[in-house]
DNA sequence: TATTGTTATACTCTATAACTATA
DNA sequence: TATAGTTATAGAGTATAACAATA
């Protein structure tokens, strides 16, 4: 009788080893990114710009849980490459709408068709059942990633905007 | 997420999804640390000192995925905190062994009883399927951050170049 | 010549603080 | 006062390059 039966009781060692698994993970999808092309905030903010449609600064910062600020440059960034726009938003004159330019389209859709990256590789390489259970831990993951500060709530109201369709 | 019935394809929707879910978890790992305290990676390399004992820069190096230069960076600041020292190996001396001190097994162990940090919080809040769910992925998303490099190995770098300057 | 490790340096990503403009 | 956004600055984390010592 261990964890199973106390499911209150996560062991630390697993929470260790998620830590661990996410954390070389995410070092591996920061390298395999070819420098001068986009990083990973950029690549999320381009598709959820093309599957959500127009939004502004603070809706993407809290959909991809970071500071306006910390949205504020990744924006310029695809701003300056001009893959996004921005248009002053119809009522309220202190927001700014960013969408897609036709070149952001057409980048999402190149990344999306052609490039396959290694991520996409390296889950083939799993079999059936693993995958399946890969992908049912997705959702898992982003949980834990958004939700409930321990002490100090970022700045993450229960908001209805989701990632990943 | 769905279409799992042809297994030769991933989409890449899944890909995308569980790039965006393991950046946001890695960026809320990073911002709970407490500064001042261990970052991320030098917990990993604490518990991996703790676990298989004393080993070389290039050793952890290899094992975290990372450059020995970095992997340098964070065995000098946990020798600054006291919690590794170095030792001489006994037949090459090229190499250095470190191990941890008894500051340094304290503190992991402080970590691992006292601590409970948000992860494991997080974790406990999902329900017993979902854990289960969770941990069986952990190692399927250790694999994908370990393993085969698409065009550059890490492990095995060719030296196609050598200093001529 | 290859390997282990160090030092110096630079870059990427994100955060905090301070500010302006609008509501 | 509260919200949207910008600018300036700082920091963590990791990488590359150049180097020295040893094998």
């Amino acid at each position: 009788m261990s964890d199973v039966d106390n499911p209150q009781t996560v062991p630390e060692a697993d929470a260790a080893a998620l830590s661990m698994a996410v954390r070389q993970l995410f070092r591996r999808l920061r390298a395999e990114a070819e420098p001068g092309a986009f990083n990973l905030s950029e690549v999320s903010t381009l598709a959820r710009l093309d599957l959500h449609g127009p939004a502004t600064t603070a809706s993407l910062a809290r959909a991809e849980a970071m500071t306006p600020q910390s949205m504020g440059a990744i924006l310029v960034s695809l701003e300056r490459k001009g893959l996004i726009e921005r248009h002053p938003h119809p009522t309220d004159r202190r927001q700014t709408l960013l969408a897609l330019t036709a070149a952001g389209r057409c980048e999402r859709q190149r990344r999306s068709a052609a490039k396959r990256d290694w991520l996409v590789a390296a889950m083939e390489r799993l079999d059936e059942a693993e995958r399946r259970a890969l992908i049912a831990a997705i959702p898992l993951i982003a949980r834990l990633g958004e939700n409930e500060g321990p002490a100090d709530s970022r700045e993450a109201p229960p908001r209805a905007e989701h990632a990943g369709g």
